[in-house]
DNA sequence: CATGGGATTGACT
DNA sequence: GTCAATCCCATGC
């Protein structure tokens, strides 16, 4: 069984991280999954929450790293981020889909018994799957109840495919999104070459 | 205190 | 492809 991972580990640049966590495994509430696409934010681009400074919202993004930074999106869906960066430092990492590797029959239950690959491919997914709420915001991803685990000893690095971030209307160009390649529970759209969107702009 | 805008999803045409 | 649901919170009066 995987060690959780340290608040060492997120306390770094917030890209590493978000690469780093990429075959990492998230567990909560009698069910666990392995990460398998993530996004980085950083207070230093608009799109980051933490742009604006610290506020009662992004309070939480700002202090140690290693802690769930929680929010609820279009009024409905709870976001789970992964704090990173030396604390002072307004960074996170956005957990956008994983693999179910653990309590599969507990996530079809609160997802309306969907197929597995529809379980946890999205940001909003993966939260209900696992229950993760609005209360988890600011708790320890070491100390839990959400968990990060570490990847199985020896385990090959997945091949990692870059694109631009989801949903974002501010500083789209940024390729901050991170997915492994081969993985058919990564949420829509599904990542593209930069060669293949750069033969797209050509006017093909 | 009122307002507007989302780091989305699922249902429907 | 289009579109509405729904609520927290930053912002501005």
């Amino acid at each position: 069984m995987p060690a959780p991972l340290t608040p060492d580990f997120y306390e770094r640049p917030v890209l590493e991280v978000a690469r780093a966590l990429l075959g990492c495994t998230v567990a909560h509430a009698g069910a666990a999954g392995v990460i398998v696409e993530t996004e980085a934010y950083h207070e230093s681009e608009p799109a980051c929450h933490a742009f604006v400074g610290v506020t009662p919202r992004t309070r939480t993004l700002f202090g140690e790293p290693g802690r769930a930074y929680v929010y609820r999106s279009y009024g409905i869906h709870a976001m789970l981020n992964a704090v990173c960066e030396p604390q002072g430092v307004g960074a996170a990492v956005l957990i956008r889909a994983l693999q179910p590797s653990a309590g599969l029959e507990l996530m079809r239950a609160r997802r309306g018994g969907l197929a597995d690959r529809e379980l946890c491919s999205g940001p909003g997914k993966l939260t209900q799957a696992l229950a993760i709420t609005l209360a988890d915001n600011g708790s320890s991803l070491s100390a839990g109840p959400v968990r990060i685990l570490a990847p199985a000893h020896g385990r090959a690095e997945p091949v990692v495919l870059e694109d631009v971030r989801v949903g974002i209307t501010k500083a789209p160009e940024l390729r901050w999104r991170f997915c492994v390649a081969d993985s058919a529970h990564v949420s829509r759209p599904r990542p593209r070459l930069a060669s293949a969107a750069r033969r797209d702009a050509a006017g093909g």
